[in-house]
DNA sequence: GTGTTCTGTCTCATATGTGAGACAGATTCT
DNA sequence: AGAATCTGTCTCACATATGAGACAGAACAC
C-alpha cells in the first residue's frame, strides 16, 4: 500500500506540468496522465485553490503556481550540501574566471544544484534544475568514476541505459569502463564538446566521510581559448575546491 | 466546492515542509496541520512514493525530495518574464559591475526570480525563492509606486500591515503614501539599510501593456562606497534594463 | 531495568470521494 | 450559419478512502 490515489494524481499532474515548456489544457493533462476528466478537473481545483497550479482562463490552460516555485526553493534551502558549497564555488569562479557548476547524480542523470557564471562567459545549459545524462558530462563521469564498479553496472547494465546525444559520448558498459578508468588515471573527468560544441568541462568529484561521490564540481569554457596547461590549473583549481567541501561536508 | 481534500491535504504538507528548515516528525507535520495521524502517514507515503518526499528512517523525520525541487524548476522554466529578463540582467551586472536582482510582487511580498551576482560582492540575502516585505525593499517600492493608489492601500490598508524589520522603513499608509510620492518624484525607488546594514539598492518597475508593474529590476552596493553622481549613474543603467524588458515582453 | 512516549503500520465501519455521463456555453471548422 | 468539438461544471450510485483506535517495536527518561 502506497497511499492516497488522489494524493499521488496531484503530485503526478505537478510533476507533468513541471516538465512542460508552457501551460497546457486539461484535456491534454488527463490524456497524458490517464485519468478520468471529472477528476482531472476536481484534482487541478484542489490545486488551484492551494496556489500550485494557476488556470489561465483566457487561454484554457493551466500552468504552474507560485507554491511549485516555494516548494522548490524550499528544497534548496534545505539541501545541505548546496548551503556548504555556496561559498567555495564563488571563490572558485573569482579565481579562475570561468563559470562553475554543483551537480549531484540522480539515477543516470545529473542534476545542476549551483551554477555560478564568470562575467563575459555564456550562459549554460546546466543552469539550476536542469538534467543531463550522466555519461555524457564531466559532472557525472567524475562522480561515477568514483562508485563502486557494481554500482557503475546496475546504473548502466547495457546499450539501451545510453542516451545519446548527436552521437558523442560513450554507448556500451565496456566503453564507460574504459573512459571512467581513464578518468581515474587523470585524477579529473573531461568533456569536450559532448554537450554543447565549442565547450569543455572539467570535474572532480565531492566525497563524503566513506569516500563516497556525493557531487561534483565542474568548470567550464570554450575549448579553443584554453591550452593544455591552463586546463591543467583549472583541473587544480577545481579539485581544491572539492576538496574544500568534502571538508566543510566531513567537518574534517 | 474547491476539489479533492487529499489533494488539497498532499499540497499543505509540501508547502509545510518546504518552510521548515530541516526535515521534521510526521507528528510535527500531523499537530501542525491539524490531520489524523493516520491520514498524515498516508499522505507521506505517497507523496514518499512519487518523490516529492524523503523519508530519513534513521532520524524518523521527513523532508523534502527532488520531485519537489523539480517542480519548482519547472515554475521557473515556465515564467516568460525569467526567460525574457534573464539577459539584460546579466549584461546590466557586467555593466555596472554590481549585483542586480528581478524581483515580483506577490501579496504585501517581493520574491526574487532573479539574482546575478557581480564578481567581488557579496552573496546577498536577496537569493531566488526569497520574500521579503515589499514596503522595505527597493524593489518592491519600485512597484508600489507605479501601482494604482487603491491597490496600494487594499495591500497595506492600515498599521497592522506592516512588517517590522529592526524598525526601519514605513509603518503606516500615511508613511508609505509620502515614500511612494517621493520615488516616483525621483523616478526610481532606493533603499539604504532597511533590509541589510551597510548595504543599498536603487530600483525601476518593468511595466507591461497597460503600464502596470509586472516586476522590478534593482542593483545592490555597499552604500558607503558610492557617491551620488554613481548612485544616479547606477540608477540611469537600471532603468534602461527595465525599459529593455518592458520591450520585450510587450513586444514593442 | 522499568515505565512512558514516540513511531510506523494496520483493521474496519462508515463517510465521502470517484468516475461515467449529462448539460450548456464557447470555440473552431467547414 | 450550422455542425462538431472542446471546456468547465454538475449529479449520483457505488467504490473506496478515511479516521479512530489498536498493536508492537524503538527510543527515551528516570
Amino acid at each position: 500500500m502506497t497511499g492516497s490515489p488522489a494524493a499521488r494524481n496531484t503530485l503526478r499532474i505537478l510533476r507533468f506540468l513541471a516538465a512542460q515548456p508552457d501551460p497546457v489544457p486539461a484535456e491534454r493533462i488527463a490524456s497524458s496522465l490517464g485519468l478520468p476528466r471529472a477528476s482531472t478537473y476536481r484534482l487541478l481545483s484542489a490545486m488551484t485553490a492551494e496556489g500550485f497550479v494557476v488556470h489561465l482562463e483566457e487561454d484554457r490552460v493551466f500552468g504552474l503556481g507560485v507554491g511549485a516555485f516555494e516548494a522548490g526553493t524550499g528544497y534548496v534551502r534545505q539541501a545541505p550540501l548546496r548551503r556548504l558549497a555556496h561559498g567555495p564555488m564563488t571563490r572558485l569562479v573569482d579565481r579562475v574566471e570561468e563559470s562553475a557548476h554543483l551537480a549531484v547524480l540522480h539515477g543516470r542523470d545529473v542534476l545542476y544544484l549551483i551554477e555560478e557564471r564568470a562575467p563575459g562567459r555564456p550562459s549554460l545549459v546546466t543552469d539550476v534544475g536542469v538534467r543531463l545524462p550522466a555519461h555524457l558530462t564531466a559532472s557525472g563521469r567524475a562522480m561515477l568514476a568514483a562508485l563502486p564498479r557494481v554500482q557503475v553496472r546496475a546504473l548502466f547494465p547495457d546499450r539501451d541505459a545510453f542516451a545519446t546525444h548527436r552521437g558523442t559520448g560513450p554507448a556500451t558498459p565496456a566503453a564507460l569502463r574504459s573512459l571512467l578508468a581513464e578518468t581515474r588515471q587523470r585524477g579529473y573527468a573531461v568533456e569536450d564538446d559532448e554537450v554543447t560544441p565549442g565547450l569543455a568541462s572539467v570535474a572532480v568529484p565531492v566525497l563524503d566521510h566513506n569516500r563516497h561521490p556525493v557531487a561534483s564540481v565542474a568548470v567550464t569554457f570554450a575549448h579553443e581559448s584554453v591550452l593544455a596547461r591552463r586546463r591543467a590549473e583549472l583541473s587544480t583549481e577545481v579539485a581544491e575546491t572539492a576538496h574544500d567541501i568534502s571538508r566543510r561536508l566531513t567537518g574534517r
